[in-house]
RNA sequence: GUGGGUGUAGUUCAGUUGGUUAGAACGCUGGAUUGUGGUUCCAGAGGUCGUCGGUUCGAAUCCGAUCUCCCACCCCA
């Protein structure tokens, strides 16, 4: 029974200390993200399985991570009659979980979000803008920097075709990215010159295997992206047409120019191609800090997405996407609402935390919380600071009280460890004389002063 | 899902060709100091050596299985 006790694998507890940087880091995202009218939401950690099947794809379905239903689920499900006519396990297997699990964690928060639309169809106004702050979960194997648990900070909005929102969002990731102080790359593609580039080589049908190859190109270079094309069943000539595209480092109005030369028989590419130069112009028109790059290569995973790709790096850690999201035209459809665009992006908070701590770019003051501690002389003691605790507190200082009457040492070592910067000392002696004791940790310096300049000096020394 | 590594005190790790009582540092508790933290000194607590089995007179050490965590791939944030 002495065993250690230990959280599930890839799950993290996060300490005060932690927590402090976190919070800091989700305070900035949800003002940039309100500041922009987006309105808060939140779903439920479960949801129904059959939501989240196959909207991730093969893949996505295996990583899903699924609840157990309560009760006698081996009895109702006929256990002994399923095993008996099925031999084959994994037949078995598929045919008892659909028995005895109904409900999954979420796997991210754009799925839930749909739904929650189509459900509230009658009530929403559309366009409707929306920000989620919550934790996902995937049954993935985790490595670094990829955990089973993690928090995704998602703002999307639906019901509006207008590219001025991906420009906004645009201007809302810098925004944020500003306010932190990290410097990135913001990449930008669109679906539809992808498609194009499909077309332009007469492999429509493969467009997701097209995507998921050359997304590699920045990770495993241009040989390997060639190899894997081959691999996928792409021809040599296949190859030798969309390599010099998507590999081109010519500015923007040379891919642009580019683009429109190849794609004068796909619609689809010129569609993307418009789209592009209009959100370019409308870009060009503010002012953006962080550097943009048309990003011919840029696909994500991700197969809803259908019109412009987002995806953000930092200029200074290689940590892979710290943000990223793209325009989806159809995702409530397969809810039954059809017609209903959106575009959204995702911030990685967990990466940002990394990408933070590695450029030491958290902010000082998150560290302690406490300012002001008042020791314990004893029961009958401590009464009388309680008032002037509570001055301190109205007085804007963040203070507590020891709570148990133990050496005045033990007392000391807790405002230590806990970078308490002042110390009141409001014992029987101070009370007597009228006076009280203030000392500031950082110095060791001491004073004892008349009551009433007890606020002035703690300011003094906090300062 | 595929492949590689790892496991000894709260933490990071030593532990010789298998040998008697498994160690260190840091941390923790108490004391030197009954109203004073950080530095110092003294003392102390803390271990089913991941688990189960095997080889052996004898296993932390060798063998097998199993679990765990870590790393890479697939995929992703």
């Amino acid at each position: 029974m002495a065993q250690k006790p230990s959280i599930p694998k890839g799950t993290r507890d996060f300490g005060p200390s932690v927590m402090i940087r976190r919070n800091y880091i989700f305070r900035i995202i949800r003002e940039v993200f309100e500041s922009f009218g987006y309105q808060p939401l939140e779903t439920p950690a479960m949801e129904s399985l059959d939501t989240l099947l196959g909207k991730y794809g093969e893949e996505g379905d295996r990583l899903i991570f699924k609840i157990l239903n309560s009760g006698d689920f081996a009895g109702k499900s006929g256990w002994t009659e399923l095993g008996n006519e099925i031999t084959d396990t994994m037949q078995l297997s598929k045919k008892l979980s659909g028995r005895i699990t109904g409900k999954a964690l979420r796997y991210d928060l754009t799925v839930p979000f749909a739904r929650y639309v189509v459900q509230n169809r009658n009530n929403l106004t559309l366009p409707f803008k929306r920000y989620q702050i919550q934790p996902v979960w995937r049954a993935d194997r985790p490595q670094r920097g990829r955990y089973r648990e993690f928090y995704q900070c998602d703002v999307d909005v639906i019901g509006s075709n207008s590219l001025l929102n991906e420009t906004e969002l645009v201007q809302l990731i810098n925004q944020v990215f500003k306010q932190l102080n990290i410097r990135v790359i913001i990449k930008l593609n669109n679906r539809k010159i992808l498609a194009g580039l499909a077309g332009m080589i007469g492999r429509q049908e493969q467009l997701t295997e097209l995507t998921v190859a050359i997304d590699k190109l920045d990770k495993i270079g241009m040989d390997e992206v060639t190899k894997e094309l081959i691999d996928r069943g792409f021809s040599n000539s296949d190859v030798a047409q969309l390599m010099p595209v998507i590999t081109s480092r010519e500015s923007f109005q040379g891919k642009i120019k580019l683009l429109k030369e190849l794609f004068h028989n796909t619609p689809v590419g010129q569609e993307g191609i418009q789209e592009m130069e209009t959100l370019m112009k409308l870009l060009d028109s503010m002012e953006i800090s962080s550097s943009l790059e048309f990003d011919l290569s840029l696909a994500r995973g991700l197969n809803y997405y259908t019109g412009a790709i987002i995806e953000v790096q930092s200029r200074d850690i290689e940590i892979g996407s710290i943000c990223g999201g793209g325009r989806y035209d159809n995702l409530t459809g397969i809810f039954g609402l059809p017609g209903v665009s959106g575009v959204g992006v995702s911030f990685g908070a967990d990466r940002i935390y990394d990408v933070l701590n590695q450029l030491h770019a958290f902010p000082e003051d998150t560290q302690s919380l406490t300012q002001v501690l008042f020791l314990n002389f004893g029961e009958d003691e401590v009464i009388y600071s309680l008032p002037l605790a509570e001055q301190m507190r109205r007085a804007g200082f963040k203070t507590e009280i020891y709570p148990d009457p133990v050496k005045i040492k033990k007392q000391m070592q807790y405002a230590h460890h806990n970078q308490i910067p002042v110390v009141v000392m409001y014992g029987e002696e101070e009370r007597l004389q009228k006076q009280i004791t203030i000392k500031q940790m950082s110095s060791g310096e001491q004073a004892t002063i008349v009551l009433h300049n007890l606020k002035d000096q703690i300011t003094q020394w906090i300062e």
